[in-house]
DNA sequence: TCAAAAGTGTTCGCTATACACCCATGG
DNA sequence: CCATGGGTGTATAGCGAACACTTTTGA
């Protein structure tokens, strides 16, 4: 067997790296799914992934997968399960670590990749090969759950946003519905955001803000919680 | 070279669980480790663990690893990080799938395995050996995040006890100091404590009280958050 | 007899929540 | 001129934190 250049003692398992990348529109939040070219699964859609090299972490296998369909070479990135039952790959024994990435989607260019990719809001989804399903469904509950640590909503934001953009994220990946005022209030009182002065305004438009990053993480230091 | 059975046309890196294992010893919190009896790293302490089989998910792995350590059929266990530095095992490359455990040290008893066994208070664990220490940490923070959105404090006390128990059991576990009085009000206010109806209590004792778990769960579903 | 432990109460301040108001803009 | 959107204000309820009191137990 020509082709079998590796050999152990006993069997191991194939590792993966497999990505959930999730973007902000607007007023939705979405993922970033690739089609499935080859069999198994051939023509469905699946989250963008691959094997994991000897020489790489499997952050840095997640990182490759990411700017291969985006573009993108850094982005907040964060591992959020493994995924390992033995059944779950119908070819080999196949385990995956996966990851969730932020991006902001007007940073993102088309991936060199031949395969054909789209972005799905998160009621749009198709059924996916594999367990995506079932890995998509654990990222959309850590992430939820994340965003009480940190503020994992401004990677998803332009730079430079207003307080209703930054509401209506939240809104998304939450769920549910805040108070306009009341939002407005508690991002003022958390001192995260700092103004930017725009010199020229001459016509009323919505403060535009900065993400208050020293503020950030002085507030991390200390315990902080983000309350919704 | 008739030992290596199992060939691959790429390299596969071998996959290991790994199991931090807490317990509760009435005022501190402890790890269990063992003793390594082989190279590298031999006579250094380390986190029990061992390779994953093929038949096997992760968790059945890791869930293996306790009984042998512990003797337990069953325990809460959960899977918090994969650590995958290409660097981390000086023999070849190697990934571990890590979990966290939390058991009730009295229904523990001695593991069948050879290699020697201690329960470690948190300040006092020594160096261990590959990136263990790495792992330890990263679960004691898991473990203080968790026990936020569950009540994973009641898998390391006996099934009755008494409030105090459970406070002392919380500051262990967050390295913090609660108000008697504030604290015992908040469980009662939570209604996940039952207390147990003690017919003969000639005596003036403590109350002895139940986890309610009905409620916990019906509390869960709702998304409640347990503010410390 | 007295200190320690355990159950119960009270007060204060913060903050989440609900809802009102004012002003500028643009049709 | 008026609907809309955006910044600011106010009142209330609930909860966390600090602290007092009382009783029982065992040394």
């Amino acid at each position: 067997m020509e082709k079998a250049k590796y050999s152990y003692k006993y069997p191991h398992p194939s590792v993966t790296t497999d990505c959930v990348i999730f973007g902000f529109d607007g007023s939705r939040l979405k993922v970033l799914l690739v089609e499935r070219g080859v069999e198994p699964f051939k023509g469905k859609w699946a989250l963008p992934g691959g094997f994991l090299r000897m020489d790489e972490s499997a952050e840095q296998g997640a990182l490759r997968e990411l700017q291969e369909e985006t573009g993108l070479k850094t982005a907040y990135i964060k591992q959020f399960h493994t995924f390992t039952d033995p059944d779950r790959d119908p070819r080999e024994r196949v385990i995956t670590i996966a990851y969730y990435a932020l991006v902001r989607l007007q940073d993102v260019v088309a991936g060199d990749d031949a395969a054909r990719a789209g972005w799905f809001s998160l009621d749009e989804v198709p059924s996916l090969a594999f367990d995506h399903d079932r890995i998509l469904r654990t990222a959309i509950q850590e992430i939820r759950r994340q965003i009480h640590f940190e503020p994992v909503g401004f990677e998803l934001l332009p730079p430079e946003f207003t307080v209703k953009e930054l509401q209506l994220l939240y809104e998304a990946i939450l769920d549910v519905k805040f108070d306009r005022r009341n939002f407005y209030k508690k991002m003022q009182h958390l001192e995260l955001l700092t103004q930017v002065k725009t010199s020229a305004q001459e016509r009323r438009q919505p403060f535009l803000f900065r993400f208050n990053a020293a503020k950030y993480s002085e507030l991390k230091q200390k315990g902080f919680r983000l309350e919704f």
